[in-house]
DNA sequence: CCCATAACGATAGCTTTACTATCATTAACA
DNA sequence: TGTTAATGATAGTAAAGCTATCGTTATGGG
């Protein structure tokens, strides 16, 4: 399995960048350093210039690529999500009980790192990392067009798509399985995010687990009224 | 109440301005404007440049408030905690029964709007817009020292307090009362977003109202086992 | 009525960022 | 050898973000 996903390509949605970065070694090494370089800095000291210093490249070249770093961040976004999207289809698979299934869904939203793929292009622990902590900073949708928007929020909804479903056949009556889809995916995120830089909102990391935490949530919401 | 919510000023943590705003009639109007401008254009767009051609004033005296815009948003932001907690500290008020409580409390998350207090002083509903639109992108913490991170999230840590309180009331022996507390609250903006932005990725607006998913996930979660 | 002080307005300027334009160089390859 | 695509090098513009300085106005105490 291991060999198989280290040959496995994301194919990430052409809105997301001017030039395929995967079409290229200086693509490649783009994208790297760019991780490397959100992950110690944040993304407001990120910038082109700093990230052509480092591949010893110019702006230039990158703007070929990227229109801007918030398409940059938004690609790797995207290709965090394409990931946890594949990670979440490769854990269920084979798998025939639908709370096993989802059980093992929720495993992975919890700790995505820990399910090792292709580790070689881009350091998925970085990655994860900014995508708690800077991706939504990039989200900043508001100047977008409908049409960039759905390029751009492509991944996320395919992998929300894969939740909800795993929530349809566990309970096939259920209200709300796109909310909840979309809440456990936000929760699994964003208490990563408060156990690092707000810990006195969160009671993860002090006894209850992240993954403990997702599975009461959705199973509870998913019990049928008695 | 109305008149008596109408005198109710809201204390803002000071380390979420350079002068107080509150304290003269330009820093009233720098809040007015601020919110018009951002629920317009957003945060992007926004500028102390344009905010001062707003005013009819100039950059410095906005300088004289604020450090920067992303200290005015969480200046906005912080002041919506506070009122969303006093909104959420009257509606329960003088309420006995635990579950009635949280039922209230979660009524105000699902639509803060509605309840009015001081109307005249900020545009509620657009600075409503702006938390959910925009706010977050001003979460841009990673280069706050912890102190100056603690003044910011002060309002926001008060409201998730209140909330974990209601959620003890229910189940004292519950054992993420934060983490439900800050899921509910982030869902309930979240949601608001997906909803304007993503409508495809949610179930809200399409029958099942929002008040509904959050009274949902609250109350199943806290069933006791059987 | 005058003076001190605080608040504000006006102007200028600096630095950095974000982005574009132009042209030279290299490598691949037919 | 000549063509083309990718990249590098250099330069420059516009705007944003921020600071400094100084003049003006308003206010209230004496």
């Amino acid at each position: 399995m291991h060999r198989l996903l280290g040959q496995l390509t994301i194919k990430i949605n052409e809105q997301v960048y001017v030039k395929d970065p995967m079409s290229s070694s200086v693509g490649h090494e783009i994208l790297r350093h760019s991780v490397n370089i959100i992950a110690q800095e944040g993304l407001e000291l990120f910038t082109f210039k700093k990230l052509a210093t480092a591949l010893g490249s110019t702006e230039t070249t990158i703007y070929r690529y990227f229109h801007n770093k918030q398409q940059l961040m938004i690609y790797l976004a995207s290709w965090y999500w394409s990931m946890l999207e594949w990670k979440v289809a490769f854990a269920t698979a084979n798998i025939e009980a639908p709370c096993a299934r989802l059980d093992k869904a929720l495993t992975v939203l919890s700790a995505p790192v820990s399910f090792n793929l292709q580790s070689d292009l881009l350091n998925e622990s970085k990655l994860y990392d900014i995508v708690v902590n800077e991706s939504f900073k990039a989200f900043a949708v508001r100047n977008l067009s409908k049409k960039e928007r759905i390029g751009y929020f492509q991944a996320y909804s395919q992998l929300c798509g894969r939740i909800e479903e795993l929530i349809l056949l566990n309970n096939k009556n259920y209200k709300f399985p796109k909310a909840l889809a979309a809440t456990l995916i936000e929760t699994a995120h964003y208490q990563t995010f408060l156990q690092t830089q707000l810990s006195d909102l969160t009671d993860i990391g002090k006894g209850p687990s992240l993954n403990s935490l997702l599975h009461h949530i959705a199973f509870k919401a998913l019990e049928e009224k008695l």
